[in-house]
DNA sequence: TTGAAAGCGATACCAC
DNA sequence: GTGGTATCGCTTTCAA
């Protein structure tokens, strides 16, 4: 166990030729190796716990069997882990495996992780953000197949394929279910534009409530940050000092720890959640979403099948060309690039409930 | 750009052989090759934007400048990324780059995991999990300078060296935080003792009350959980109903989520944070305790502090032996494994204040 | 000062 | 059916 053996080390051992030993061991045995043969290396593979390495194999083959992943900041933020959760189990099954490297949000390594990533013989490539964001994809991923997660290149020559959670139909379906219940003075509470994320489900909020043929009053829509206190902000400007038939009777968030904010705010004011007030998250944040109290109704992000996805559609593209990748052939077969929306997933638990009676 | 340009591309352009090439990039052409022939090479390797595939030279080196990380599921999980976030910049800062592997707390891919990384050349192994816990080192580990973050082996023959927070102390200085608001009464609420941390943590707590001549009672430990719900059925049960003398004036929760809930059971109950009862957290959890309402006091964990000590200690390691890893020479200089560790940070913000009067 | 040649470990073609 | 050999891209030693 001192050194690594080696295929020739195998070949000693059973008295072969080291390609023997390759084409055994590849599974391209029958027909070529003598059984008998075959059986002997084998064991001799076994006894000397052998391994091929697998830098020579890169080298010689030109591809890895690894697709790197690089993250703006997945790996170090709380945030969208399991989108690499996801790829990674897609990857696996398929006999790839992935190796991750975090910019910590800083663009200027961008290149170079992708560089060092490519220098690895990596055979195709993934980026995900924390949160929905455009990018430009560094240029030299366009070397091999590759794929976005969670972010999107908005130059449409970029031709990078991407996979984004539906935020507009998520942003509709969370107003949906606080329209069934009966609110009618629905809140909407977010975040800055800086992600596209906060416009979007605003709109699908928006289409809802067209839809349902009810105002869209603009104070409703408040756009003050994205953590705890900006709930608690957001909500007593809303909740506090104002008269019952003037208080709206539901109030969605943009996401999970805006809406503990809106919790502590409404237990401050000694208002029922969701007696007084029904409150809904976004995200299903892991450890938060379901351990509030009261449990939070959110709309869960599609994190997994996110990362799923796009590892699936990498994969498939990887055996697709096996030979050469020709960045040129760049228009997808739908004559642009290819955006995949992933649908988010109502998560109803304890945080909402019917209108009050009168305000229906 | 269509294929990569290799050293011999570079040799042609400048009119030298391979090795002219390969001595003048790694800096070892002075004395070797001619000035002359030095800056033609340098201009060739420009213009054909050629850098060195690191495949053929981990192949040939038979060693990469790379460091594996195994994650249990740092990765995919929201918590104790820094950690490798810390080691990163460390291994950056000395020309080494990190590829991290997440096994999602699968035990039986430790060892496949390693087997990868260790395939592809790499030159030290980091293991990182999330929340303090004891392990078994995957035995593939010993094969290069290995080390451990956030975890510990406790058999003493395994002889990795760890990097942990100090938990005990954590503990003591968390309490003596409150003790100096004039707290007498002070409750502790935890999880499960899964992890070491519960147990360490209320060690140092019962230490500080000792060494404050307070005595420690059994009811005031109240070991529930870790999230936000168990955080406020714990503090139902010390605060609710209860009168104000038997209330104990401060809960210290061993982490933020914990608070959270607690510092919702009190809004509920009416009583003032921290004007009737301070609260502590404990992880400094990014994006949690400082934007609660109130901010939370809290004992951060030296999450980049321990990846990078972690880190540090590994590549003094690696260039300590530079040529051969010897795994015999097991014991450490101070005769057994090494366990550092690293000191947590009181970061006080507003859920802590002075006991009620009358209480002190 | 320069270049030829020998590996690093594995694969695949091609004679035998 | 089998094994020799070129090759992947680079580093390093050794002659010239």
């Amino acid at each position: 166990m001192n050194r690594k053996a080696t295929a020739l080390d195998v070949a000693k051992l059973a008295g072969v030729s080291r390609s023997a030993v390759s084409l055994v061991l590849n599974g391209r045995g029958d027909g070529n190796v003598a059984k008998e043969s075959q059986v002997r290396i084998r064991e001799a593979a076994a006894t000397l716990n052998y391994t091929p390495n697998a830098i020579a194999v890169s080298l010689r083959n030109r591809r890895s069997r690894i697709i790197g992943i690089v993250s703006d900041q997945v790996v170090t933020s709380p945030f969208d882990g399991n989108i690499i959760a996801g790829a990674d189990a897609v990857a696996r099954s398929q006999g790839f495996v992935t190796v991750v490297m975090d910019t910590e949000l800083d663009e200027a390594r961008d290149e170079s992780a992708v560089a060092t990533l490519l220098d690895r013989q990596v055979d195709g490539l993934m980026y995900v953000t924390v949160g929905l964001r455009p990018l430009h994809v560094p240029l030299n991923m366009l070397r091999v197949p590759s794929v976005l997660a969670n972010c999107f290149d908005d130059r449409p020559e970029a031709g990078v394929p991407a996979v984004i959670p539906d935020e507009v139909r998520g942003g509709r379906e969370a107003a949906e279910h606080l329209l069934e219940l009966g609110h009618r003075d629905i809140a909407f509470l977010a975040g800055d534009n800086l992600t596209p994320a906060a416009p979007r489900r605003i709109q699908g909020h928006r289409d809802a409530l067209a839809a349902a043929g009810l105002p869209v009053r603009p104070d409703r829509i408040i756009q003050v940050g994205w953590d705890i206190d900006a709930g608690f902000h957001g909500a007593m400007k809303l909740l506090d000092g104002v008269a019952e038939p003037e208080r709206p009777t539901a109030i969605v968030c943009a996401n999970d720890r805006l809406a503990i904010g809106v919790v502590l705010a409404a237990n401050r004011l000694g208002l029922a959640v969701p007696g007084d007030v029904s409150i809904m998250g976004y995200d299903d944040e892991f450890r938060i979403a379901a351990t509030m109290v009261p449990a939070l109704t959110t709309m869960a992000l599609p994190l997994r099948e996110m990362g799923a996805a796009a590892m699936s559609g990498l994969l498939r593209e990887l055996s697709d060309e096996p030979e050469e990748h020709e960045p040129e052939r760049e228009q997808e077969d739908d004559g642009g690039r290819a955006e995949t929306l992933v649908p988010c997933r109502l998560v109803v638990r304890e945080s909402t409930g019917p209108a009050p009676a009168g305000r229906a």
